[in-house]
Parts: C-alpha cells; structure tokens; sequence
DNA sequence: ACCACATCCTGTTAGC
DNA sequence: TGCTAACAGGATGTGG
C-alpha cells in the first residue's frame, strides 16, 4: 500500500513533470472518490479545467497539486491505489477513477477498492486533514515520540499508525520500525524507555529512507507515476514474512493482530520486555 | 481525552 | 470444479 516512501516517489516524478502544464481537460471524475470535499466532482472537473500545474506537494500520505490559482487538488490513494502518468493513447485500465489530460499526457488515479479520496482545497483553506510531524523532517526525533507517546495505553503498533502523531508511516514500515529497534508492537506507548522512543526515532526514519531508495515498496498494488514497481520488498525484515526465519536469528516471524491491524514480529529480537510500571498507586 | 470498533470497497484466497 | 465467505487495510465516524 501507498506510505509515505511509496507517496513521495509518485511526488518526485510528478514535481518534475508537471509545474507550467495546463490540464486541457477532466477527462473522468468518479462522484463516489470525491470525500469530504467543499466542491463536488463536477464543480472540481469545472475549476480544474484550464488551469496550470506549479507544483505537486506531498503531506503525509496526501499528495497535493497546486494550481496557479492558489487551489489545489487533494488525492489521496487509499491502499490500492495507483496515480501514473501515461500517454492518452495508452489504453484506460478499469477502476480508473480521475483522469486530467495535460496536451498529450495523462495523469490517472486508478483505485479497485475505493479508499483513495479526491478533494478541492480552496485558496487559503487548510485542507481538513489532521496530521502530526513529517518523520523525515527535522523537527522529528526522539522528542517527538516522549511527547506523542507520553501515559499512551495503546499498542505503540497503534500509535505508530496514528497519522495525527506521525504523518506517513503505515503497515508496512510501522512492522519494519519497530523490529529494527527491538521493541514488541503490543507494548504500551507510554511504558517505552527514552533509550527505546530514540532507538524507535532513528528506526523509523532509517526504514523510510530505505524505502525511499528504493522507490518505494510493491507488495501487491503499488507501482510509482511511471507505472513501474519498487524494488524495497527485497529488504523486509518482517512484513509479510510470517513462518519466514528472522533475518537476524532465524526465529519465525509471527503475525498478531494488534488495534485491528496485523503485525509482523520477531518473537526474540522483539521479546516482550517485563513492562516498566512507574506508577503503583495501590 | 482516550480508545475500541464499524464502515467504506473489491480482488484474492481459503474452505466446503 | 465451482461457489461462498473470510480477509486485507487508511482514514473517519460513532459510541463507550
């Protein structure tokens, strides 16, 4: 699925292929991907038409197109969604929900299960998506963690997939995180050691960065705006290893579900650690 | 404020 | 072999 390596791939290429071209036309909009939006899809078809591309910014894991107005365009890709740019001779696959022609280039979201989301973001309005600490910035560190994970009682698997704490991590590097630092996805946020919360900062942005390498990670959907696939699932230690030796010690790799979401582990290099109890008020 | 759980959706896979 | 059912999961809404 689409996380922030993944995200900002598809931005990279798009940020160098899009600024000065005009969308001659909304070519498909599907009403059903339009989510949360000020303007519905016939109104975003109307304000796109015409207008000029001056830059393709990521946040989290929403891209956004800005236009020469000052408005934007919001897409998010949900986990099956793909944004590629092609040629309009290239031939439409099914699941395409949004197409904008740029002469004879088109940029199309094609999305089978839906999750993805477009939105307008008008001139001057934040778009209504709350989001935490971009974990490849500076601003992000050990930190950041003491204060988002401080008296948490949720799984720090949990927390990790927050995206008001942290904005872009997923499942798949929210699992290669936390095996990378040693710590178990069901221990309590609050109850991690500052040694741990530091270890967990540089993991995070060590396999972000891997990922980003790499071009990001294809595991059953993803390819990035050219339409190829990423080469980063060669270098997963734990996602979608479950009976898989560790890497590391050879261990079976287990999978728990944890918050509703499963969890890739190694049951000894990410052993369960007697939790550290600070309060014991009875 | 915090947290658990349901919802959206459809391709894939497991089970009968 | 063919059908049905369970499963996957990012963000959001609801209810406790």
């Amino acid at each position: 699925m689409p996380e922030l390596p993944e995200v900002e791939t598809i931005r990279s290429y798009l940020g160098g292929l899009l600024p000065g071209k005009s969308i001659d036309a909304v070519v498909r909009i599907d009403p059903r991907m339009v989510k949360r939006s000020p303007a519905d899809a016939e109104a975003i078809a109307n304000l796109l038409s015409g207008r000029e591309v001056i830059a393709v910014d990521r946040r989290g894991k929403f891209l956004f197109l800005r236009m020469d107005t000052g408005d934007a365009l919001l897409l998010h890709l949900g986990m099956s969604g793909r944004l590629v740019a092609e040629s309009r001779e290239a031939p439409v696959p099914i699941h395409t929900h949004l197409i904008l022609r740029f002469g004879d280039l088109e940029v199309r979201l094609t999305d089978p299960r839906r999750f993805g989301r477009v939105a307008w973001v008008p001139k001057g309005v934040q778009p209504d998506v709350q989001l935490g600490v971009e974990p490849l910035s500076r601003h992000f560190g050990t930190k950041t963690l003491q204060d988002a994970f401080h008296g948490r009682r949720v799984a720090v698997k949990t927390a990790l997939l927050n995206q008001q704490l942290i904005a872009g991590l997923g499942n798949i590097y929210a699992d290669e995180a936390l095996f990378r630092a040693n710590i178990h996805p069901e221990r309590a946020a609050g109850s991690l050691t500052v040694e741990e919360m530091r270890r967990l900062a540089r993991a995070v942005k060590h396999v972000l960065r891997q990922s980003l390498e790499h071009r990001g990670t294809s595991f059953s959907d993803y390819v990035d705006a050219l339409g190829h696939p990423g080469e980063n699932q060669a270098y997963l230690h734990v996602y979608g290893r479950e009976g898989k030796p560790c890497r590391r010690c050879r261990q079976r790799i287990q999978r728990v579900v944890v918050g509703g979401r499963s969890s890739h582990f190694c049951p000894r290099c990410q052993a369960q650690q007697p939790s550290i109890t600070v309060r014991s008020a009875d």
